[in-house]
DNA sequence: TCTAGCACTCTGTGTTCCCGAGTGCCAAGT
DNA sequence: ACTTGGCACTCGGGAACACAGAGTGCTAGA
């Protein structure tokens, strides 16, 4: 059905297109790409390759456009990731080097990888999931209140401001820190819950109830930011690039958490740290724009997901290659840290 | 020279032109505002402001626009700020309740401004300057490492691990806690150097390399963090308007901490509390968009600054009612936690 | 199976034309 | 001294039209 040179052909045709952003025709494929036949037999698999549904012409009489299905084929079996240039290697280390804390990891890599791809880069924030208790902190406000202060091994800090139903001595705040320490201290966060489940009886009855208060505020903690926070960057590259769905619609998405999630997320998660690619109408709410996203993390402890958002004519070797690379090193510089 | 009539006139294009965004001419204006007056009358007086450079016409045979220097006089002498609805209140009311942490305030208010304008919502994190330390933390994590956490009275919390010259026991560590926070604990951030100035000489010698690590560190997050954080939100807002200068470079703009930061700050400092409107050319690098925007804070104790961002032609009575109106719930807000 | 040739079909562009909104100015009216 | 109606003028933008050029599909021949 689709013999090596029609293959090559739809390479040329997408190639081309998304360098040119003009509907490609066959006299031009023919020319600037060394297929050895001449215009009309690439016209004669230019149109059995539109019945197969892989490219479509505009209108009439204008060159073809590659499909939604033309990029799939394309990423899936024509081409391969383009690993980044060493200019680009430096830069991304440079870049990321120095930042002081988790905050400035993400801030730094979502903005490194807009400039990198110049279109619009999209970093989950590490998922408390799978990350672990390294401190739990009590800091008495007034002698109702006290701050709660809970610190993971991802370098990721919470803080509520409690109110306590009743007048709490510092003393025994300090003893029920050092009692939540030993309880949780290097615990993983899925399991603190049921760790705590009998603290309250294991305490004097009369600081019980500040412990109800406190406990309920600590476990709403875990599961309120369970769904997790997004931030994106390079806005500014869409300005160029027109998408089909109105340029509206985009930057709605992209404040929109829920969504951008839903984007980055649905995974085949079976294998979260392979680059996931997402293009068009295979989209849910945003089609017209493709996605190439891939979980990040240490090893087999896959935190969260990144990758870019951008129009479906978009060159995917060179994206692919990026979020892979800059997966790598933000999952590098988390793991040492 | 600009009799009531004229000014009547020139509010008169103000206000048809935001609301249709089109030139308007003698005729409909004579219309639609009951000026009791002729178009001819329209005319002359129009005329007389175009002279003066408060209008402008985009070709010879078209109807008049305002200038920057009309919309100045208009935003100073021929408008009032618009209050808000009992709707927008309770909106902005049920937006900002149950925020959890300062975080989630600003998140918050910035897309509750966003909506209520229709334009793009920019807000800076309260800063450290006028704030006082509530509470210093030492965290060990392992024997050569620390986490320094440094909460504030406004709610916030900054974090750094720290690598240590030399190993340290847990107990110092937790003895120099009890120092800081004996030493730190109320005093305003500005005075924080001074007051740690001698420390290292107090605490026997041997702690004093670790000691002398982890003040440089402190003393580095107080400075660092004194150029503020900014968010935005609303961007989607942008994509109806157009702007003179390119949405490319308003995006841009949002983007660049240091261009958000000098088109919201650069004000009258005397007043802090005061609404700043900055029209078109009146701005640096960003022309062609106004800026409204106000400090906020409790009281005399001015934290930092918020506003909008947009068109030129934008209803300005309207947008300052919700910055000012926002700016005193969120005011309100962060005084009472 | 590929190639060359040919007639056909479009889009995009440039040109022309015309309508109408809006203006500026002048002379007459209050 | 201001206001008003009248009038000629200007200019942008849309409609109508022609046309060149790129690209296609098809057919016949190598």
């Amino acid at each position: 059905m689709l013999d090596d040179r029609k293959l090559a052909v739809l390479r040329a045709i997408v190639e081309d297109y998304v360098s040119t952003n003009e509907p490609v025709g066959s006299k031009a494929l023919a020319e600037r790409h060394n297929l050895k036949v001449s215009p009309a037999t690439v016209r004669n698999d230019m149109a059995a390759l539109e019945e197969e549904g892989y490219i479509t012409q505009p209108h009439t009489s204008a060159g073809r456009v590659p499909t939604d299905k033309g990029y799939r084929l394309f990423v899936d079996r024509l081409s391969q990731i383009k690993p980044l240039s060493g200019a680009e290697r430096r830069a991304i280390e440079t870049f990321l080097v120095g930042a002081v804390d988790l905050d400035d990891v993400v801030t730094r890599t979502v903005r490194l990888l807009a400039q990198l791809t110049r279109q619009v880069a999209v970093v989950q924030y590490p998922t408390l999931t799978r990350s672990t208790v390294r401190h739990v902190e009590l800091v008495p406000l007034t002698d109702r209140r006290v701050m709660l202060v809970l610190i993971t091994n991802t370098g990721r800090v919470e803080q509520r401001v409690i109110e306590l139903p009743e007048v709490v001595e510092d003393t025994r705040i300090a003893h029920l820190r050092a009692v939540l320490n030993a309880c949780l201290d290097g615990c993983g966060l899925t399991t603190v819950p049921e760790l705590v489940a009998d603290l309250p009886e294991r305490l004097p009855v009369e600081d019980r109830p500040a412990v109800a208060t406190i406990l309920s505020v600590l476990l709403e903690t875990l599961v309120e930011r369970h769904d997790e926070k997004i931030v994106f960057a390079g806005a500014a590259n869409l300005a160029g690039a027109d998408f089909s769905t109105g340029l509206r619609d985009v930057l709605e998405a992209l404040e929109e958490q829920v969504v951008l999630m839903r984007l980055l997320g649905e995974t085949s998660s079976d294998t979260p740290s392979a680059l996931t690619v997402r293009i068009g109408s295979e989209n849910p709410y945003l089609h017209g724009t493709s996605i190439v996203a891939t979980g990040y993390g240490s090893g087999d402890n896959q935190l969260a997901r990144l990758g870019v958002l951008g129009p479906t004519r978009m060159d995917y070797p060179v994206t692919m290659g990026a979020v892979r690379a800059v997966a790598r090193y933000v999952s590098q510089i988390l793991a040492a840290s």
